[in-house]
DNA sequence: TACCGTGCCGAAAGGGATTTCGGAGTTTTC
DNA sequence: GAAAACTCCGAAATCCCTTTCGGCACGGTA
């Protein structure tokens, strides 16, 4: 059968490092790692040996030592890559370039398949786990593991467990803010499925926001699902009900797109008109519609690092001290476009 | 500082589980393998003992005997996630679910931080390591490696390396044919980026299976970048030198979402006046437009599933020969919805 | 009884690196 | 000139598992 290329070149490795200077292996590790005892000319001859065989350290003999391997599972179910990517990235600076690496596991929504991963990445010892839920919505626990698991996006729904989420209520609350910024005052709701945590909780902020204003809603809060097919039908219920309105915040930016193309055909100028906001800063979506859309973004590299940096702080804390427990929400962030705002 | 939940429990150990037992370690690793020259009796209660600690066996210290790890490195520049997730997936379905893992490095287009990764992941001794480029254009060559390489989605600019690609002739050829299938006869071609191997490849095959039945392109081809602006753009202008065209081959799903807004503008009904297709498959945008877009898929989960064969292929093939090299072109696919068929 | 074959089990080596600790060699001190 | 104090270096243990191979015990045969 065909295969790839490759060289026949073995690794070196310490043991050849430490002929090939004339030291023992003992030596050779201690010059290599710029530990003490080791008088510089020899440090040099070990260095320059090394520097000729391309030696680089077996990590997983490393690791087996540590009791360390500077890995964490990333176990997620999102299909798409669409959350999973941005935590990817933001799991990897955690600690500077190439201090973690993420083995990425994608469970496609199957518990077995999820159960099989997860013992998987136990056998490869990583230092920890964190788990990317497909939504906002509270997912099963893994229950006690022997290494740290931080639950991202999704919660887990036991509370003994750490969680990181963005704010889907100040996310609300910020788009309401930025339309009423903008001068809008008749503002209506178009969001997804109402079963999810993540709706319910952006109509919370929108809700807040605007009775901090001491405005109301206009209309009851649209809710269907998170396609583009239903922004388009609920903004043409929207707009025969409500021809008023003046600002439209949406659960997501596919939804976004469908009601930017039902304004088109009712001949609303966008901003000018009606301003509209998305949810999730899904830059495909965003910065191709006309107008390009103004959305919420979560954050999630952020989200990653964070997951990252608890998953090793648990490590070097004290064994058997639990650390922080419960859902944390992080903030999120608004970038601003043209559908809220007419470019100069 | 706060950090994540986890149990203190250490993992067993092999050993462990032998005293427990009440036999040899080496007893034990026999028994729990499966290994012959084992009694029965012996066998059952090693095999309860392990139950017992919940053992599972030290990848880490196997790897480090086997000389493999079970793990592929996955390089990427692919910010999206779009291409790199199903590769990923086919990846690790290569060889039953659990074997295979993988580490996914994202490179995010930088070439110092390229080579972290690539060493982080020959350190951590991966089997093989699968290079995903953002476009289908060459791509430098990562040279000789100690472990296969195979350069998927774009390939390598070096032919001795093993490139696998999605056949973009082949895409091109296949969406014409479609539309001639469905009576087209008169058939533009709206594009992206014309410095693109890609653009230039589906060009290609559209031309050529255009030339088979006897035809020509309506106009030339529109070429300039990706995005929804330029297949909105490029469609006006179209419509007005050829207003007679009834099909339209796009570059991308994202033209083809901004042809058809504007054929709605030109109150162009699709796909009774005109059809149009796209090319990737994105779901996102080709299910959610009006109508649902018919797009070519690169059956980007096969790509990957066949990248980390000849990995293991290569692995498990003699020493020294070297495998099959060069660019490999694997068949996309045709996925039809409603912007070329009209629903029943 | 002496011998051989078979069936099970365990000691030990090995895989690659780190780390401890003792010892050899050199310099300082009185 | 002997003791003390440093420098450097290396043997060996350790991490956890797999595999080889020698050996013990038992049953069968001559």
């Amino acid at each position: 059968m065909p295969a790839a290329r490759r060289t026949a070149a073995r690794n070196a490795t310490l043991g050849d490092v430490a002929k090939l200077a004339g030291v023992s292996i003992a030596t050779a590790s201690k010059a290599i790692n710029g530990r003490e005892d080791v008088a510089p000319g020899t440090r040099d001859r070990v260095v320059a040996a090394a520097a000729e065989l391309a030696f680089s350290p077996n990590q997983l003999a490393r690791s087996l030592i540590a009791g360390r391997t500077g890995t964490v599972g990333l176990l997620t179910s999102d299909l798409e890559g669409r959350f999973v990517i941005p935590i990817l990235m933001g799991a990897e600076d955690a600690f500077g370039a190439g201090q973690v690496n993420v083995i990425l596991c994608d469970a496609r929504g199957d518990a077995i398949r999820e159960q099989h991963h997860l013992k998987a990445l136990l056998n490869r010892r990583v230092d920890g786990i964190i788990v990317v839920g497909r939504q906002t919505d509270p997912r099963p626990s893994l229950g006690e593991q022997p290494v740290p698991v931080v639950y991202a996006y999704a919660p887990s729904d036991d509370p003994a467990d750490l969680s990181l989420t963005p704010d889907n209520v100040a996310g609300g609350r910020l788009a309401v803010e930025h339309l009423l910024g903008t001068g809008r005052r008749r503002i209506a709701h178009i969001s997804g499925d109402p079963a999810y945590a993540a709706a319910q909780d952006r109509t919370t902020g929108v809700r807040a926001a605007l009775a901090d204003a001491g405005l109301e809603l206009v209309g009851d809060v649209a809710y269907n699902d998170w396609s583009e097919h239903w922004g388009r039908d609920a903004a043409a219920m929207l707009l025969a009900a409500h021809p008023e309105i003046d600002g439209i915040v949406c659960g997501s930016d596919q939804i976004a797109r469908g009601v930017l193309d039902t304004l088109r055909d009712f001949d609303k100028r966008v901003p000018d008109d009606v301003a509209v906001i998305g949810y999730d800063n899904w830059e495909v979506l965003a910065t191709q519609s006309r107008p390009e859309l103004t959305s919420i973004d979560a954050n999630l590299q952020q989200l990653g690092r964070a997951a990252a940096m608890r998953i090793f702080e648990a490590i070097d804390g004290a064994d058997g001290v639990d650390g922080e427990t419960g859902e944390h929400r992080l903030p999120v962030r608004l970038v601003i476009r043209g559908s809220t705002i007419a470019r100069r």
